[in-house]
DNA sequence: GAGTTTGAAACT
DNA sequence: CAGTTTCAAACTC
């Protein structure tokens, strides 16, 4: 599903050089590249024309990272895509190129250079391009570092960008500004710029504050079609922000000079399969000539191929630093799934996330939280967080990872600043697509309980100290986001981290924690506006969300999952705390539980712990679906270990192959198997049961249509009619009531545009007659009710 | 709802 | 790894 819905993105990428990348099976260790765009030193000039298996080009099962880290040095410009948006994403694996075209929208253009050390290509941003963007028809697209915003939209759900403001500069020496980084003649737009990412979605994200025209730079990949990183504003100077695009590639698109260990792997890396270091392409915007350290933001999106997907958030870094290194942190991904990678380092400046257009939200490092979202695929979400104090947890209660534990390194001073309400582009609030997600430090819809990181230290990652890649953040602002050689210990841990788990900054890591937060929340926070995901201080818990979002579960669909509750748990000697426990099997808490002495709750969170790590360790895949693809010809969906039924002939639901609505597949051990496609046990069962499932539907689609016609009859029957601001009759709002209130606010704006007003002018008055037109019909229906009234009628 | 059956998980 | 026990869900009455 979530391929397809990224696929929905027209991409004529050639596979050609990459090669067989396009068909990277999710199960394939492929390495990752990460792409980062940078304003390094390296090699101006050089014009990077990106091949079809260019870093950018995401394929299936490829991670893409994306950082954003500002460094002084000239502008990164992203020339906007001219007419014709190739919707492919193309850079280069030669050493040297400049452009880098993304899909759709933008064409990437800026001089790099490709370090076979550490397999980074380096895009320097040069002045030149600024004019070039300007010859190509467009604004240049600068990024400003003040106010400067970030928009990433989801992964298969085109429209719902995420907002992330970068910081002001503020203390930004004077001259200090990147750079000749603005060309003359650039706009100097005092709104917020925005960068968006956009993630197997749609070119449709539109500016949300500014009314610039978006210039999206799209980045296409396979799984994940299309990243789009879009400034909001045609300026942008050398924001201390670093865009990494991290994917893993096919080995065999990989010179062997760029291969280095993926990061991040579809399946449980083994440490001794060949890897491919991760080729990085840095596309930074360096800051002129600035010395002053500024935070970067990173933020790394390396989607997979596999249906279940992981996202890694980083958040916040102790300080920026202009040589600050951005190292991903490897994440182990379980068979089959996909990891989005976001990282975002943020020193001294804020990052703003917002929900809306109209509301933004500065958080600090540490407190936000990049959302992605994939449909119905399982995603997991880790999030590096500040080393703040303050820890907090979301809980999701029915999602299989349920609450997010933030560790920041600071006070909780996350701002629930609801932003302005410049949403000129009138797509914030509930709005149901192309709107930015909230993601700020304002309050949320789940709990958040506060749990001290020791409890997870076990799980934090530790860099390898043979991985020069790996740089501690503590202390400094260098962010380490994708070393390029495995983490052995850091994968496992990741792969199996259990929902809820939290990874607390080890010792001389830096300050940055690590969430899981699952791919169901992610999701839920972008269909609800008013979620948000934060490390706002003191957040309350707040158990009584009833969220069931579920992950796809034993291979269901998510949407079949999600639409069904979880059973509550009846367990009595388990304390809910061993996997003979749905909830906790699933990842869950339990909620709204028959199970009696239960731990697997915030209040035993050691325990839980505990018994987690004692799970895994007895079985590293413990909480990894059981359901997952088979081999190829068979079945997409099997048992992971196949049933051993010895009574049931499979056919009743203690088998978990039946239960989970599939075959039993070779590896089954099960005695009198009838689950198989030409039982005719099994097709009567089947029949059955779709002849249930059937009239379930039919009755439940039966009474909401007779409770909503019983509903509009009483409505009709029995207008409720009051004054003082009570309810009043519809029936006021007649046809011809509309006919007239639309005649008067015609009228309105013939006067005003007789008048020749400004058009906002022209609105008000059209607004205010509309009041007036309300307020009449108001009045009448009282006076109406009044008359009613005294007539007894 | 109580009791039985069943098979996965846990244990030895 | 195999056998046994424990456990909770599924199932039957």
């Amino acid at each position: 599903m979530d391929t397809e819905a990224i696929e929905d993105v027209p991409h004529s990428q050639p596979d050609g050089g990459g090669g067989g990348d396009a068909s990277v099976p999710m199960e394939t260790d492929t390495p990752t590249d990460s792409l980062r765009l940078c304003s390094g030193d390296g090699a101006p000039g050089q014009t990077l024309t990106a091949p079809a298996e260019s870093a950018l080009s995401l394929s299936p099962g490829r991670q893409l990272s994306i950082s954003i880290s500002g460094t002084p040095s000239p502008l990164l410009t992203l020339k906007p895509a001219l007419a014709t948006s190739t919707a492919t994403t193309r850079t280069t694996d030669s050493v040297t190129g400049t452009s880098i075209t993304t899909s759709g929208l933008q064409k990437l253009t800026a001089p790099f250079t490709i370090s076979a050390a550490n397999h980074q290509i380096i895009l320097n941003k040069v002045a030149q391009a600024t004019e070039a963007a300007k010859a190509a028809g467009a604004a240049p697209q600068v990024l400003k570092q003040d106010g400067q915003k970030l928009l990433v939209t989801t992964i298969g759900k085109p429209g719902q960008p995420i907002v992330l403001q970068l910081p002001h500069a503020g203390a930004k020496p004077g001259g200090a500004k990147p750079g000749g980084a603005q060309a003359p003649g650039e706009p100097k737009s005092p709104t917020p710029q925005f960068k968006v990412v956009t993630i197997g979605g749609r070119a449709e994200q539109k500016p949300a504050v500014s009314g610039a025209a978006n210039q999206l730079p799209t980045l296409q990949a396979q799984q994940l079609k299309t990243v789009q990183i879009a400034k909001k504003n045609p300026t942008f100077s050398a924001a201390p922000i670093k865009l990494i695009i991290a994917k893993t590639v096919n080995s065999k698109g990989l010179s062997p000079q760029t291969s280095v260990p993926s990061v991040i792997t579809g399946r449980v890396l083994t440490q001794t399969s060949p890897v491919v270091p991760p080729r990085t392409i840095t596309l930074s915007e360096p800051h002129s000539t600035s010395l002053q350290s500024l935070p970067g933001k990173k933020i790394a999106i390396s989607p997979l191929k596999s249906p279940s997907k992981v996202t890694v958030v980083s958040v916040a870094s102790p300080t920026s630093n202009a040589s600050q290194k951005s190292v991903t942190l490897p994440v182990n991904v379980a068979l089959g799934q996909q990891i989005l990678t976001v990282q975002q380092s943020a020193s001294g400046s804020p990052v703003k996330v917002q929900t809306s257009q109209t509301s933004a939200q500065a958080v600090k490092p540490g407190q936000s939280v990049a959302v992605g979202s994939v449909g119905g695929s399982q995603f997991k979400a880790i999030i590096p967080l500040a080393a703040q104090p303050n820890v907090q947890q979301i809980q999701v209660p029915g999602s299989r990872f349920h609450y997010v534990r933030l560790v920041t390194a600071s006070t909780a001073s996350s701002t629930g600043g609801t932003g302005g309400t410049g949403g000129a582009a009138g797509t914030s609030g509930a709005s149901t697509s192309s709107k930015p997600m909230v993601v700020s430090a304002g309050p949320v819809r789940m709990s958040v309980p506060i749990v001290p990181a020791q409890t997870v230290k076990q799980v934090a990652p530790k860099p390898l100290g043979s991985a020069p890649q790996v740089v501690s953040a503590a202390q400094t602002q260098q962010r380490l986001i994708m070393p390029a050689t495995p983490l052995p210990q850091i994968q496992p841990n990741f792969a199996n981290l259990p929902p809820g788990t939290v990874l607390a900054p080890a010792p001389g890591t830096g300050n940055v924690g690590y969430a899981v937060v699952p791919a169901q929340y992610v999701t839920q926070l972008q269909q609800s506006p008013f979620v948000t995901l934060a490390s706002s201080s003191g957040f309350p818990a707040a158990p009584g969300i009833q969220t069931q979002a579920r992950l796809p579960v034993n291979g269901l669909p998510a949407a079949e999952a999600s639409s069904r509750p979880r059973k509550p748990c009846n367990c009595t000697k388990s304390q809910c705390l061993k996997l003979y426990c749905d909830c906790f099997a699933n990842g869950e808490f339990c909620n709204n539980c028959n199970c009696n002495n239960c731990f697997n709750n915030l209040e035993h969170e050691t325990e839980r712990m505990k018994a987690i790590k004692t799970c895994l360790d007895r079985n590293p895949e413990a909480f990894k679906p059981k359901i997952g693809k088979g081999k190829e010809g068979e079945s997409d969906r099997r048992h992971s270990k196949g049933c051993n039924c010895k009574r049931s002939g499979c056919l009743k639901n203690y088998c978990e192959c039946y239960e989970a609505k599939i075959m039993c597949s070779s590896i089954c051990k099960c005695v009198g198997c009838k689950n198989f496609e030409e039982s005719p046990e099994r097709k009567t069962l089947m029949h059955l049961a779709d002849a249930a499932e059937v009239r379930v539907q039919q009755q439940t689609a039966a009474k909401t249509k007779l409770s909503s016609q019983i509903s509009d009859l009483l409505m009709r029957t029995a207008p409720v009619v009051s004054s003082g601001g009570g309810r009043l009759p519809y029936t006021f709002v007649t046809k011809e009531v509309l006919e007239a209130t639309c005649e008067c606010l015609l009228e309105q704006a013939k006067r005003a545009e007789q008048a020749q007003l400004p058009a906002p002018e022209a609105e008000r008055l059209v607004l205010e007659e509309f009041g007036h037109c309300l307020m009449r019909i108001i009045s009448s229906a009282a006076k109406a009710k009044a008359d009613c009234s005294s007539m007894s009628c």
